[in-house]
DNA sequence: TTAGTATATATGAAAATTCATATATATAAA
DNA sequence: TTTATATATATGAATTTTCATATATACTAA
């Protein structure tokens, strides 16, 4: 992970947000998204791509949903960033979490593992 | 100090380069910059002015030198970014500090304190 | 099962915008 | 005057956004 190709992801705020909401809320699919941050889908989406492709995240597919979440294999002063970031800005997506949280019909995880 | 500016800010090779170069090593002048990172001057100048119109850094003059250094009032969230990103990446700027330790003729510093 | 339709996401292409660099010139100190 | 630094302008390059469309899955009714 090369330090400048990281933080040029993290420069457009459409990316940050996205990044931080979903570090915060462990994952998201494009629509929540999309309702979260009040952007286009194609927007969110071309976004996520950048984000998948730098290797900052990974998706799944469940059914037609597409959960992003932060890449496990993430280094970890990367990971370090993000964590201090979301901790000493909470107000950066105070208003997404909102949006998202007044969501209605979010679409239903299955759980990668159970109880 | 917000996100997004912040990370902008060192999503430009030259700037993080710069910036990191001067955390490690406390202060430089642009000459001692432009010798290390073997940049042009208005180039190095330019991008000095960017991080000090940010606060990311603050500069003295010292007679005809101009000094740049972390500004002192950084958010502390932000600081933990840089130590994070020069700790964990120490070739990213490898070169620049061989250049520098080969620059003969450097400028006397008068330093701030002393003892 | 199949056909038709709806929903979720991705992507090609173009337009709009932003950013970085080089050149030339200006300012400030010694 | 020389050295060190700053800044204005022009230009090319990269990035972001939008629109239109494609693909993939799901749902419903015959």
């Amino acid at each position: 992970m090369q330090p400048t190709q990281f933080y040029k992801c993290l420069s457009d705020e459409t990316r940050l947000r996205c990044l931080l909401l979903i570090k915060a809320e462990q994952e998201l699919c494009v629509c929540e998204l999309m309702q979260a941050l009040d952007e286009s889908q194609p927007k969110i989406s071309r976004h996520l791509a950048q984000l998948r492709n730098c290797e900052l995240l990974t998706d799944r597919r469940q059914g037609q949903w597409v959960f992003y979440s932060i890449n496990p294999e993430l280094p970890p002063w990367a990971l370090n960033v993000l964590t201090e970031t979301l901790n000493s800005n909470p107000a950066f997506i105070e208003d997404d979490k909102l949006r998202l949280q007044k969501m209605g019909d979010r679409p239903e995880r299955t759980r990668l593992c159970c109880i």
